[in-house]
DNA sequence: TTAATTGCAAATTTTTTGCATTAAT
DNA sequence: ATTAATGCAAAAAATTTGCAATTAA
């Protein structure tokens, strides 16, 4: 239960130290919040500096964005977009233990789920389309989003596709 | 060259006309410059308003948001976010020709490739995980992102994962 | 006519930046 | 002792909202 989150922190010091950053209070606690989160669990900037202020007040919300910047480029860290204004991060797969997995988002509530029921075909098509992409265009890949969009069961029963009498229901935008 | 562009016009004319929306200039406005958007350009809704406000100065910037926001409810246009802080809009696949593509994102300077190179495998797999998470989930599945990331050659040579020596380069967060 | 749609300006929200101070090495 | 890293406040950038005026139906 703790052994992936050490894992995680050694992992992200050690780099850290490597590429001649120096380890601070503050990006050790970035990295302690993100390995404590659940792996579903899609930080927010915000959220992640509420966690990271609350055990450690010195630490303010411009930091973990430059952590969370630096972590990201140097590939600890994913840095995920769902379409709502905000960015969300998580510890990068293979920074923790085998934490593989995509998401399903729903366009109507936001919410997010995260499946891994799929993701076994999924990844050996990955890995050749990577290869692929790699050569042809000369990218050195590390990573990939995968999101599928849609609707959830509750929001599904508001607006169809098509309108069934002719209510004229006007949907607001969002 | 011109038959898809009037295609999906009058798609969405009819569509919004069904749905008890208005046609209003600035929505046709916007839709054009989405038809007439080469089908690898992801336009961002300032983009999109220059466009539109130089052919019909009486359009303004809100009202592209507000369209651009209504056609991507309606399903006819896509959002995509790429990570940089502004969203991207493209006539929705299907709203034009067999316009499929995924995405291939450098990290480094933003830049974005389309590829329909290795899509052919990725169709099929993604209908089945649809099918799969439509099931299990109970979600109305409308659509993916699918993006690759990485460096493209220009951007790879500069800052690697490991350090040849120990010249202790500091790399900035961007 | 009449209510949806718009433009403008102001407000929100998220992220970035300048600079003096602090703290890791 | 150096100088990277930080916090704070202000700036910037993207998107949203209130409201009176406009315009498609």
């Amino acid at each position: 239960m703790h052994v992936q989150q050490s894992q995680a922190l050694v992992l992200c010091h050690k780099l850290l130290k490597r590429r001649g950053y120096r380890i601070t209070t503050g990006r050790e606690a970035v990295v302690s919040v993100l390995a404590a989160a659940g792996m579903g669990e899609h930080l927010s900037a915000e959220e992640i500096y509420i966690k990271v202020h609350s055990s450690i007040p010195a630490v303010g919300l411009t930091s973990v964005y430059r952590t969370l910047d630096l972590l990201t480029n140097l590939g600890v860290v994913s840095k995920f977009d769902f379409g709502d204004g905000r960015a969300r991060y998580e510890l990068a797969e293979g920074t923790r233990g085998v934490t593989h997995h995509h998401h399903l988002v729903c366009t109507g509530c936001g919410t997010i789920i995260d499946y891994d029921d799929f993701i076994d075909d999924e990844l050996s098509l990955i890995r050749r389309t990577e290869k692929g992409l790699a050569k042809k265009f000369g990218f050195k890949i590390n990573g990939h989003v995968i999101q599928f969009l849609g609707l959830c069961a509750d929001c599904n029963g508001k607006g169809g596709e098509e309108p069934s009498g002719s209510t004229m229901s006007q949907k607001s935008s969002d």
